[in-house]
DNA sequence: GTCTATACCGGGATAGAC
DNA sequence: GTCTATCCCGGTATAGAC
């Protein structure tokens, strides 16, 4: 693995634990088997290197989460699978959504506007399709803004939430991640159960 | 407003807003109008000031909101006021979710220790609750741990996500407020349909 | 490209006068 | 209790040798 590219997976390591401002350049550097100089040499400052990172973490949420919901798939099999495989990509990063959010809350705008530039569409095609489901009777009466954060908060809360829900439930890692892989199968009959006729 | 009582107001503000390691001392100073000096002749050290607004935070959202769980309510009265008022917090503080959150992510040994030493009692009997409704055929067969994650997620996620949230949908501040008031009523519902029989 | 050494500054903390 | 002045460390960034 090239010296970038090593940078680039440990700072993004780091930078997800601990966000930005907690983020140490020295810890960086150091898991990455290198200097803090040389990190410099690569990407100038520390901002420029979160910048590279977070961009990176935005656009992939886009690219390969929510532009699914803008394809051309039937209502119910469509949610079905994105909920399993946007669940099966938060196990896989499980410090991700975290790490976003607090993230995007502290610089809005100027995250928010890396958000839109990666986004060519923003899910407007799957908000039709759920009016579309309403006028045909299939689903209740619910505004599809709803439907929209109903999925996406049961799908990523959990992760963010695992200190406090583990604490709760008493549940030690493992049990943890087997209620998560659970949660592809609950989280879809929970939305399909909650908005049918 | 006393001293202590204003620095405590002016650090919950910023330490909500910017997290333990982006707070500023200084700029707490001077939103409360004093000197640095005197924030350390109150508190000693940004750690202690910090710990005094984290223990408050999270024994306010046990007592406040958890706490009402283990009361001896009907299952489906007190689905409805615990959402309803726990949402009605999150209007009032905003910010607070995304803070505990984060902090609570990074430091989490120590703070899961203040979290349980603020709870009395930990919600197993909302837990046997949900366990009996099941019996009695009430409602369908789910883990009651899915049932506790999907009623907070519903309501907590929403308002730690509001900067995607609201980019995604294209609503305004108040346009946002209005759909979390709305929320109210839509979670209960979406809860209450996705698990019954 | 990679290193060591160092400059520079921001920010938490303290001393001491009033 | 409140202030001004100052200390001092940690952390980002740069200079310059190899």
């Amino acid at each position: 693995m090239g010296t970038e590219e090593k940078i680039l997976t440990t700072a993004r390591f780091i930078f997800h634990r601990s966000g930005f401002h907690g983020a140490r350049m020295q810890e960086i550097a150091d898991k990455a088997g290198i200097n803090k100089a040389l990190l410099h040499y690569y990407f100038r400052s520390k901002d420029k290197l979160f910048h590279e990172i977070i961009k990176n973490d935005l656009s992939g949420l886009i690219a390969n989460n929510l532009n699914y919901l803008e394809g051309d798939v039937p209502f119910e099999k469509k949610l079905k699978t994105f909920i399993a495989n946007y669940i099966q990509n938060l196990i896989e990063n499980p410090h991700l959504p975290a790490f976003v959010i607090h993230e995007i809350n502290h610089n809005t705008e100027r995250l928010v506007e890396i958000f839109k530039s990666s986004a060519k569409t923003l899910p407007s095609k799957f908000i039709e399709q759920i009016k579309k489901e309403i006028k045909l009777g299939n689903i209740k009466k619910i505004k599809p803004e709803h439907i929209l954060m109903n999925i996406i908060s049961l799908s990523v809360f959990p992760f963010m939430a695992k200190p406090i829900f583990s604490t709760m439930l008493d549940l030690d890692d493992k049990a943890y991640t087997k209620i998560m892989i659970e949660r592809k199968h609950i989280v879809f009959e929970s939305i399909l159960n909650g908005i049918r006729q």
